[in-house]
RNA sequence: GGUCCGUUCGUCUAGGGGUUAGGACAGUAGAUUUUCAUUCUACCAACAGGGGUUCGAUUCCCCUACGGACUACCA
């Protein structure tokens, strides 16, 4: 066998915001197509009309492109096997349902949902261990298996809706094999004679994932492990397409589950334990209120891209090495599909926010700077780009996220409304009021001085007041600051100049004595 | 209920017939920073249980337990 150019895709419903486990999937799809030297192509699966949800593929297509995850074909930029979107596909599937029917490996049903449902309690209240639509129920039911044909064509002709389903064979072991897990063996018995098409003409996510997998080359299947069951189903798919030979390979990706307690990790579960779920902020309306509900996203939280995507690759997945900090170009070298374990992760919320604190810390301090502008210019303070880099650089290694800068650093802006209240009753007395009183005076009239000079000239002081500089330091910060912790004091006295720092002092002292 | 998948520190995981079972996050302690944070160091902490196979099993096999997914004219 030749080899195939890789070719994978991530196939999203268009029902609501994308899962943070959705993104996942996202992520290894591309990691593999970049590591392989393949295309990632991204195709939105919306054959259920009823569950549309507008403003999903948007969202979709932007929380793609913040992960930095590159759409090579696709919805949104095109390609040669467009359209992308199985709405915009419907005509083509409807000659593959009917060449399965032509060879015998599907057929015509018309039966009622309240057939079917009761069908199922019949089935139920027989104790059938497994109550579905299979070789041996079909029997009973009113479909072109059982109906004469010429009362099958009447049905046709006179516009009965009907569905199309797949013909399961009764016994037959269908395999193959998971590039994850290995062989896995379904029985025939085992699967029910699903739906093709539907109704409303519209194919089933079934169908029209093996129809669109096909006709656009996909060599590779990575896909959550709810797909798992429906795997063998797929493979008969192929099978009865005549596609066997060129099937993708199937990798089926541990499920994520909730932080505590057990169960697939769920919107619910963000709003419970306060962390996102979703990538990007989602406004929508709740579907049994009608009420609108807003979802936080990790952008609007303050995590940046490159924190993300690294703590979701090694959610299911490890280099086999003790590095854990990878950049998407790094993640793509090491990436393989061998290495993504079998069994679920539970989200950390812990680690996520290392890794954001990591990368925040790396980050330039040009990088990090308009965080802080953006949060000043809307608090109507004017602040030069550089002395926001200043600031910036002392403060992000204390901070988690860059908001916490504008909450963090707003003394440099603001004189202190008020002091730490510790700090002030156990240390504050008439001595140290005088001693910072001196550093005050002695402190020049200009705006600039060097955080060695601020503090050789602070120790001079202290040394002519008689009092060591350990006792008076955090009453300095505290009357400069209004804060009992901050970044290096001296730096931060630098930045502020000597003139405002003075200033502040003589406050500080009028206020508390 | 049935089918399928899974199970190593609290969490993410490495490892694999003989190892002091390794790393990271979290936690704890100490050092540095005459403050807090950062950083550094140390500590704490795991092979679900029971049977086999074997000289030897955490590793291979089986069973049990537990967890999860699926079981729609949803994806």
């Amino acid at each position: 066998m030749t080899e195939r150019e890789v070719r994978v895709r991530f196939a999203p419903s268009p029902t609501g915001p994308l899962h943070i486990g959705g993104v996942r999937t996202a992520l290894y799809n591309y990691l593999l197509a970049r590591k392989l030297g393949g295309k990632m192509l991204l195709r939105i699966e919306d054959t259920d009309q009823n569950r549309f949800v507008p403003g999903a593929e948007e969202y979709i297509l932007e929380a793609l492109a913040w992960c930095g995850i590159v759409i090579d074909e696709g919805v949104g930029v095109g390609g040669p096997h467009a359209p992308y979107k199985q709405s915009e596909r419907k005509p083509m599937y409807k000659q593959y349902a009917d060449q399965l029917l032509a060879d015998g490996h599907a057929y015509y049903a018309f039966d009622t949902p309240e057939e079917l449902d009761a069908m199922r309690a019949r089935l139920q209240a027989a104790k059938v261990p497994n109550p579905q639509y299979n070789s041996i129920t079909r029997t009973q039911m009113r479909n072109s298996l059982t109906l004469p044909e010429d009362e099958v064509k009447g049905l046709l002709d006179s516009g009965m809706p009907y569905v199309i389903r797949l013909k399961v064979p009764r016994k037959e072991e269908v395999r193959f094999q998971d590039l994850i897990r290995g062989w896995v063996v379904v029985h025939s018995s085992a699967i029910d004679d699903k739906v093709l098409m539907k109704s409303d003409g519209m194919p089933t996510y079934h169908l029209a994932n093996i129809v669109d997998d096909h006709l656009m080359e996909i060599s590779h299947v990575i896909r959550g492990e709810e797909w798992l069951p429906s795997a063998p189903l797929h493979v008969l798919l192929y099978r009865y397409l005549g596609w066997e030979k060129t099937m993708p390979q199937f990798a089926h990706l541990p499920l994520l589950l909730k932080p505590d307690g057990t169960g697939k990790l769920s919107k619910r579960d963000g709003d419970r334990l306060g962390f996102p779920v979703f990538p990007l902020e989602w406004r929508g309306i709740d579907a049994e209120t009608g009420e609108p509900t807003l979802s936080r996203g990790y952008r609007e939280d303050g995590y940046l891209p490159e924190a993300l995507v690294n703590f979701l690759a090694f959610l299911g997945w490890n280099p086999g090495s003790q590095q854990e900090i990878f950049s998407m170009d790094e993640l793509i070298q090491a990436f393989s599909i061998e290495r993504v374990s079998k069994s679920p992760a539970k989200f950390d919320q812990n680690k996520v926010k290392w890794f954001n604190e990591h990368y925040l810390r790396a980050k330039p301090n040009a990088e990090l700077a308009p965080y802080l502008l953006k949060a000043l210019e809307e608090q109507n303070i004017l602040c030069s780009p550089a002395r926001a880099e200043q600031i910036v650089s002392v403060m992000k290694e204390r901070v988690s996220f860059p908001q916490d800068f504008w909450q963090e650093a707003q003394y440099f802006f603001q004189a202190p409304g008020s002091y730490d209240e510790a700090v002030v009753s156990k240390k504050w007395n008439p001595q140290v009021s005088a001693a910072l009183a001196a550093y005050a005076d002695a402190l020049p009239g200009t705006s600039e001085m060097t955080a060695e000079d601020l503090k050789a000239r602070f120790s001079q002081t202290m040394e002519a007041q008689g009092l060591k500089t350990g006792q008076v330091l955090q009453l300095l910060r505290v009357a400069v600051t209004g804060r009992a912790a901050g970044p290096d004091l001296f730096e931060t006295l630098a930045i502020l100049g000597p003139t405002e720092v003075a200033a502040r002092l003589r406050v500080a002292i009028t206020t508390l004595g």
